[in-house]
DNA sequence: ATTATCTATAGATCTATAGATAATGC
DNA sequence: ATTATCTATAGATCTATAGATAATGC
C-alpha cells in the first residue's frame, strides 16, 4: 500500500458518510449534542443504527467530523477580507456574505452556535490556535484603515463581534424572528438593506 | 383554608426551591434541557436526588419554572421603552440596559439562547401571545420617532434585532469573546463605548 | 475476499418512585 | 401530624458491540 494506511473511500462510502453528517447536522444543530440521539440520525439517514457506527466511531465520532468542516467555511469570509480593497466595499461584502451564510447554512450557523454555548469543549483549541490569530490580523486590517482615514474611528475588535452578532442572529434565532416577522418573505432582503445601512453609516468617514 | 390551596411555604420551602432553581440555571445554561441532569443539578444544589423531587415535579417542572421567571425579566427593558421620552436617549438607554443584563446574568441570557435554538419547544406560545404584540407596540413607537424626524430612517424591525443580537452576543458567545479579546478587563466598557457610537451614528437624524 | 448490513443484546446512564426514617411545628 | 430526607431500585433510554448474513469487487 504506497501512501500509509489510506484507503480510497469507495462509491458507496463517500455517499453513506453524506447521508449520514447531513441527517447529523440536522439532529445535532435542533437538539445539541447530548440532545442528539443516534436513532434519530440513523432514521434521519435512512440507514440502521448498527450502520451507522460502522461509517463512524460513534457518536462524538461524528460531532467532531461536522465541527472540523464547519470551521473551515465558517471563517472563510474572514479570511477572503482583502488589506488592499477599498475599506467601507470590504466591510460591506463581508457583512453580505456572512448574512447570506445565516440564510443559506443556518444549520451549520445553530451547530456552532450551540457549541460555544455549551463552553466551546470541542473547538476552543481551534479558536485559540487558528482563529485568533486570523482575528488579530483582521483587526490590524481595520486599525489600518481607520488609521489613513478611510474608516470612521472604530474599535476593530468590537465591530467583528457586531457584524458576527447581527449577521448569526437570523439563523440562530430564526424561530423568534419567524414569529416576530409573522413569516414575512421580504425579510433577508430588509436585513440586507438595514445592516447595509447600519455598518455604512458607522463607517463612513 | 381561605383563599384555594395555596399553602405559603415554609421557609426551608423558600430556601431549597431557591437553591435548586440557582443550580438548574446553571447547569441547563450550560448543557442544555436535554445534556442537563438530576444528578448533576442535584449535586449543584447539595442536595439528594430524590429530594429535588420532592420539591419539583420533574426535570421539566424546573425548566419551565426556570423559563417564566426568565421571560418577565427579559422583556422588561423593551416594556420599559418610553413613548414619551426623548427618541435617541431612549434607544440608547435600552442598549445599555440590555448590554448590562448581558453582563449580569449571562446565564438566563444562555439558556434563553439555548431555548430559541433549539426551536422554541417551550416558548413558542409565549412569543407569539405576549411579546409579538409588545414587538409590534415598540416598532411603531419607533415609527413614530422616525417620522417626525426625531430619528434617522431605520427599519424598527432589524433595529430591535440588531440591539438585541449585538448586546446578548456578549453572554450567548462569552467564550469566544473571551479568548479573541484574551480576557481584556476592559471589554465591557469598550463594548458599552462601541455600541452607543455605533447607534447613536445609525440613528441621529 | 472484502465490504456492507442486519438482529439481538450487553452495559451504562437517567428519570422517577416506593417505602422507610428523621426532623419540625402545633 | 406534617414536612423533609434517605436508601434502594424499577423502568426507560441510549451508545455500542457481538455475531451472523448479504452484497460487491477482483
Amino acid at each position: 500500500m504506497p501512501d500509509g494506511d489510506v484507503k480510497k473511500p469507495s462509491r458507496i462510502q463517500r455517499r453513506n458518510r453524506g447521508l449520514i453528517l447531513d441527517a447529523a447536522l440536522d439532529v445535532f444543530s435542533t437538539h445539541g449534542y447530548r440532545g442528539a440521539t443516534l436513532d434519530q440520525i440513523a432514521e434521519a439517514a435512512g440507514l440502521s443504527k448498527p450502520n451507522i457506527l460502522y461509517y463512524f466511531d460513534g457518536k462524538e465520532d461524528i460531532h467532531v467530523t461536522l465541527l472540523n468542516q464547519l470551521l473551515g467555511t465558517w471563517q472563510d469570509p474572514l479570511v477572503t477580507l482583502n488589506p488592499d480593497g477599498e475599506a467601507l466595499a470590504e466591510i460591506l461584502c463581508y457583512v453580505r456574505r456572512k448574512l447570506d451564510m445565516a440564510r443559506d447554512l443556518p444549520r451549520e450557523s445553530r451547530l456552532f452556535a450551540g457549541e460555544i454555548l455549551r463552553g466551546a469543549p470541542r473547538v476552543t483549541p481551534y479558536l485559540a490556535s487558528d482563529l485568533q490569530p486570523l482575528f488579530d490580523e483582521k483587526c490590524a486590517v481595520i486599525k489600518t484603515w481607520v488609521d489613513k482615514g478611510q474608516l470612521a474611528p472604530v474599535d476593530p475588535r468590537h465591530l467583528i463581534f457586531s457584524i458576527w452578532a447581527t449577521t448569526q442572529h437570523y439563523a440562530d434565532f430564526a424561530v423568534q424572528v419567524k414569529v416576530l416577522l409573522k413569516d414575512d418573505p421580504d425579510s433577508h432582503k430588509d436585513a440586507a438593506r438595514h445592516l447595509d445601512a447600519m455598518f455604512t453609516r458607522l463607517l463612513t468617514p
